[in-house]
DNA sequence: CAGTGGTCTAGACCACGGC
DNA sequence: CCGTGGTCTAGACCACTGG
């Protein structure tokens, strides 16, 4: 059995664990092309020999390697490099990403209102768990700018029960992201997301500075904390020629 | 050691693993409220003895449910089933769902070409892998619909190398996805989706037999064998007003 | 403190691919 | 046939939770 010896170079990650960084080893071998697009990776009792490891720790770190879209494996060949770069993981929750080149000005938002209202059965729906009967929700109302260009004008929902009194941190250009990971200790896990294309009305056109009829890419998601209780439903109507909504999916 | 004993009812999968068959047990279970949203699973060494398997198994079992969002987990307390229905499958591949109930009229598409075209560079960036060379590809053009509903004009562009003479085998309701699986043997695994509205051509409008300027969802789509090579390209222009996009995205 | 899930080891047998 | 990854077992120790 031989000493681990990691890779040299950038480091990608830092883990106290065994399969994590193996997984971290491999990946960054990949990168830097000593395993190189469609070659086999060592065998798993090679790898074992050489990190000095179980198996199953082994299995463990090519488990994440698959997963993100590193390797493939043929059972009765072996391990395999992807022929072409690719990183699966999904483009996560906030995936929308600027068409624009965000070097001139930085993204900012302004915030129109925000508030407690009552709730309409539309968005009830969407942030009812069922028995719990909620009657009021907090609602912000926001443009979301790059410097001074307008880039979508956006309105959001959210769960009283799990942020309460969040309207209160609520300024300019504070991160509603940062807030519910860090005042509330909520993590949002999941998105529901839809997208449609609508011509701009003429009170979104006015909102957005743009011309009517113009081409509206119109989101709406959904998003839920790990136990999949909904924290907050949004909707937001990005202008067509200014975002793009990238996305990976997997088989 | 107890005996296995599984779930009645529906039968949601059969498998001949022991971690797939107490998988879709515990799946089953969830869906029929026997384990209850919110509440605690049994520990796993409870499972181990109701399921007589070992914990690696049960393990194996609880990880698919968990990156499915059945189920999440606290370390020190237990494994909850999530407080609401969740289903993370990716909407897979051809994860464009129609908004328009689809009782009347059937999907069906119109072949308005089909051949080979020598290749742009734009096209060439999206189908190359680097060092092999391509010069053509194949270039199909139609039209899907929904009975007599037209839904998109689409322009796909295959890789040649991957599935050779495909468009002899194209006919009008021919399915792609079931010629590139059952006549190549190619699986498809990954998708890399853009999505963006703009405003209809008057040629788009024109084939699509809308109005100028209505909205358009515009999609490009590279989608990639288990290697990572490109299977092939694709550019659709929805009409707005019939499609919408869904997706799940997690954390 | 006891109870939970997370990591890790050492080993066995099987299924598939290719020679 | 051999070599590969896939499944499964039996057991150990650790880290976090909560009373």
């Amino acid at each position: 059995m031989s000493r681990i010896v990691y890779s040299t170079g950038t480091m990608l990650g830092e883990s106290q664990f065994l399969h994590e960084k193996i997984y971290f080893d491999i990946k960054q071998k990949i990168i830097n092309k000593e395993y190189k697009f469609g070659a086999m990776l060592p065998k798993e009792m090679d790898l074992m020999d050489i990190y000095d490891v179980s198996r199953h720790t082994i299995r463990k770190s090519m488990d994440r390697l698959f997963i993100e879209g590193y390797i493939y494996k043929v059972k009765g060949k072996g391990t395999f490099v992807k022929s072409v770069k690719a990183d699966y993981k999904l483009s996560n929750l906030s995936s929308f990403s600027e068409i624009m080149d965000s070097q001139e000005g930085k993204p900012n938002s302004i915030v129109i209102e925000a508030r407690e209202i009552k709730l309409t059965d539309r968005i009830r729906k969407k942030l009812d768990v069922g028995d719990v009967q909620l009657d009021t929700c907090y609602y912000i109302e926001r443009i979301r700018r790059n410097g001074k260009t307008n880039l979508c004008f956006e309105k959001t929902y959210i769960n009283k029960e799990l942020c309460p009194n969040i309207i209160d941190f609520i300024t300019p250009n504070v991160s509603t992201y940062k807030l519910y990971e860090d005042k509330y200790n909520l993590t949002m896990d999941n998105g529901e997301y839809n997208l449609e294309a609508i011509n701009a009305s003429p009170s979104i056109a006015k909102i957005l500075d743009i011309t009517d009829g113009d081409a509206i890419l119109y989101m709406t998601a959904r998003i839920t904390i790990i136990d999949a209780r909904p924290l907050y439903f949004v909707e937001a109507y990005y202008i067509g020629s200014r975002y793009i909504f990238s996305t990976n999916l997997k088989r």
